[in-house]
Formats: C-alpha cells, structure tokens, sequence
DNA sequence: CCTTCCGCTTGTGATGTGCAACCGCTCGTC
DNA sequence: GACGAGCGGTTGCACATCACAAGCGGAAGG
C-alpha cells in the first residue's frame, strides 16, 4: 500500500483510489460516516464485515496522516476519539455513488440497502444537508440543525427494512 | 483479492468495493472509459501508472468473470476487444465523483484535470450524454450519435490544457 | 490490589504485488 | 516455408500486504 511513496500518477481518479482505494479505509468511513463511530473499540467490534485490529490501527493511522480524519489527542490508555476532516465530509457524494451502484449491480441485503435507496431518492440536496450534519458533529460547525437529523432518517429506513423484510 | 469468496458483507457500499474497489481495478475501467482502449496490449503500453501485463491479465479476467467486461472470442494469437458491459458503464457517475474529490483535495495535473472539471461542470445530463456514447461503443446500441461526442470534447480540454499549462 | 477497558503491537502463515523474462500462436513478407 | 513482428498472455522470484490470534502497558473503578 506504498505508504509515504510518490504517487504513481497525477490523475485525480488515480488520487482518489490512492487515498483511499484499498479495501478497507472506506469501510472504516463508511462506519464513521453513517454509523456513527468515533473510537477504536467501537469501529472494531461493530464492524459487520469483521476487521482485524492491526488493519484497523493501520488504517486510521493512515487516515489522520493523509488528512482524512483527526485524532485528538488523549494520555496512553485512554479513548481517543476520530474525527472527520472536511476532505473526508466531502466523500459523501462518492459513497452515495457506490452505494447506488451495489444496489444495482450486485445482491445486497434489502435491509443495508434501504440507507442506499434513501440516500440515492434524496438526491445532492440531502447529500449537503447530511454533510452539514457531520460538519457540526466532527468539526463543531455553527450551522443550525434540522430535525429529525439525516443520519436519523437513514437508520429509521435500516430499521423499517429490518422489521418488514 | 479473495476470489470466489463469499461476500464479506451485503452492504452496497462494501459489495461496489469489493467488485472493483482493488488498486487496478477502476484503473483498468478508466482507461477502457476514457480513453477507449480495446485491446491488451495497449491498456499495458499506454498506461500512465505502468501497470504491470500479469496484473492486468489478472484484472481483465477478473472483471470478465464478475460481469463488467466481456471478451470476444478469438482464437489465440489473434487481438481479442474487451468491450464494457451495462454495469461497467453505470460506473462513469462513480468516475465523476472520484475525480471531483481528487481535483478538490489532492494534488494532481491540470492536463489530467480537465476532463474532470469537464465531467464536473457538465453534471449528470453530460454523464447520461457519455453513457449513451459509450452504450453505442460497446453495446452496439442503435441510440442517435451527437457530434462532437463527449470523449471528443473530454479530449479537446485535455489537449487544450496541456497546451496552455 | 484486582479486574476491566483502552488503543494498539507482535508474530505467523497465506495471499497479492511489481518486475522482467519468456511462451505459443498468427499474420504478412520475402 | 522460414522469419520477424505483433498478439494475449504465463512464469518465477522477491517483497509487501493480509487475516487471525494472542498479548501489551496505561488508566479507571471497586
């Protein structure tokens, strides 16, 4: 995963997929993003697709120094908490992409599946109101809140898919 | 790269990952979607990540395998055309996101920008415009042909910013 | 003191990657 | 009908990354 190396093109979809183009830094987004989780413990034990801890370490380590995420920082043996950087806010459009695409293309669990629908019926406009959200959650931006919150409304879609399907 | 492998997970997001979500992947579709390229030998020469012939063997197989590419049938010894299938064109939106983010947020070329700034600007009616380009490439869709077309013009910023940088 | 939780680190074996050389096949030319 | 060029790959090797399981020191609570 080259770490520190020069990256191998100047190609924007190549810089993308160098920051984070590897199998397991979205995963840990993704986790961030929609499910909420700011520490260790809580992206490790609550991952669904069952990361190991030294990736997971890796990989966050990554991510603070390529300026996706903030560690704030803690004395030894205390939790430390990760925060989204606005780069990393800004990858929203692209997990909504990605998201639309499994839906289609590739079986996929009506339950998980409801965040995607959502997220893709919504459109750019509640992408930004979502990434508002993380903006005052993660960087303690002023914007005023709505309610009921985005992430509100995807986990009640996950929650109705669960129950109903 | 977990071949054959059950899925990790049936999150969509995890599912579009696990699909093309490796370090060669997208790269190989990118130059397949932007920069029309059929044949082995010249997604191998032409790249400007180098890409290395075992690996793009590997990943043209792979990606015939999971249904976004198809091979034509040749008999050995004789140029065989890789041609996108349906899924594989749903990913230009993909495409767009990833160079957006990678124009915003990393430092890349102004030559390989425009085609992303290009892509940018001209939002999800350009997108369908190049899909539907590229449905009568590679699928032989009967759809109407506009001039100039959209890998035209994608061309035409390119040469016109390397030109003026 | 002892247990529990915290963010990791370490070791091991399996898998993926980059690099360069090589392979069999076919086609056009002499 | 031998030759070289071009075709899509394959092979071998050294190295990086991976998953899995176990363990570590510090802090907080009882």
């Amino acid at each position: 995963m080259r770490e520190a190396n020069e990256p191998r093109s100047e190609c924007p979809i190549n810089a993308a997929i160098e920051a984070f183009g590897d199998r397991w830094s979205l995963i840990v987004l993704r986790d961030i993003v929609f499910g909420d989780r700011r520490y260790f413990r809580e992206l490790q034990a609550n991952s669904i697709e069952g990361i190991a801890s030294n990736i997971l370490a890796d990989r966050l380590k990554r991510l603070v120094k390529s300026g996706l995420l903030t560690r704030e920082d803690t004395r030894p043996g205390q939790r430390a908490r990760y925060s989204l950087t606005e780069p990393a806010i800004q990858l929203v459009p692209v997990f909504a992409q990605l998201g639309s695409w499994g839906l289609r293309h590739r079986p996929t669990s009506s339950a998980l599946n409801a965040r995607a629908v959502l997220l893709e019926q919504g459109g750019p406009a509640l992408w930004h109101e979502f990434m508002d959200e993380l903006r005052r959650e993660h960087l303690g931006s002023e914007l005023p809140a709505r309610s009921p919150s985005v992430r509100e409304r995807l986990n009640a879609a996950y929650r109705a898919a669960t129950n109903s399907s």
